[in-house]
DNA sequence: AACTTCCTACGACAACGGTAGTAGTTGAGG
DNA sequence: CCTCAACTACTACCGTTGTCGTAGGAAGTT
């Protein structure tokens, strides 16, 4: 029952964000956000990436008026959920807490986070007791 | 100074992790140990990885009796840290904290990993109030 | 009806990553 | 010296991703 890995490239993985951020959304205002967001691609490249994004099941899109809107099939979660996958089974061979290990080592956090943070691991704790 | 971000396919992956494990190796070397690891590519496959590797700067090599060997240039640590920023800068715009959050809710850990984990975040909580 | 504008469909193309074959060199064994 | 095995150098090919251009349809404007 594996779904497939959910491989998106860089600047598809933009247009999910706009599309997580702000869908539904025609090709159009997609393309003004990736432009508000300093990426400048001409529309047909735009066209081009929610159409593939539509083949691969990611994004839907429905007739509304005279253009397509889309909206995403996928969560940002999931795919979230895929890239650690892969991060963690190509890098060590499936080891999670290196990486996260890595992530608190390299990464600042605010006050809130590391609370946040403390609060999962006394979780955490608890279910490894139970 | 920002070193250009170190971008590796999963194959080349592969590579770069059974050199990190046991180099110095010569192709053969490397072959084999990629074939005891269940992946089963030809001789020239590998050959063609070292040396796009080698040009990309990740490896070195340098001629031992009759065959070259190669090692490693840069560290997983420094790869793990460039897939992170990618991660993190292409799904939640780089805020790293929802990635972390993601990874201890979603993936195991055993009770000595949540320990060393709870001793690192009093060290950061120390850091914060220092 | 003619124009202008916006939309979608298709085709293209280069760079890259995964994969491998062939050719040519060289060293070791007979 | 000849042969075999192993090694490196090249070339190639396909699929994917990033990027567009062009063509042709629909719709509103004059």
């Amino acid at each position: 029952m594996a779904k497939k890995p959910v491989e998106l490239g860089e600047a598809e993985l933009a247009v999910m964000r706009v599309l997580w951020d702000e869908a539904p959304l025609t090709v159009r205002d997609v393309m003004n956000r990736l432009h508000d967001r300093g990426r400048k691609v001409a529309y047909t490249t735009v066209l081009t990436f929610l159409t593939r994004l539509e083949q691969k099941g990611m994004v839907a899109s429905d007739k509304r008026d005279t253009a397509y809107v889309y909206r995403p099939k996928i969560s940002r979660q999931s795919v979230t959920t895929s890239r650690i996958k892969a991060l963690v089974d190509q890098l060590y061979d499936g080891a999670a807490a290196p990486v996260l290990l890595h992530l608190i080592e390299n990464e600042r956090f605010t006050a809130d986070e590391i609370a946040r943070l403390r609060q999962l691991i006394e979780d955490l704790d608890d279910r490894g007791h139970g």
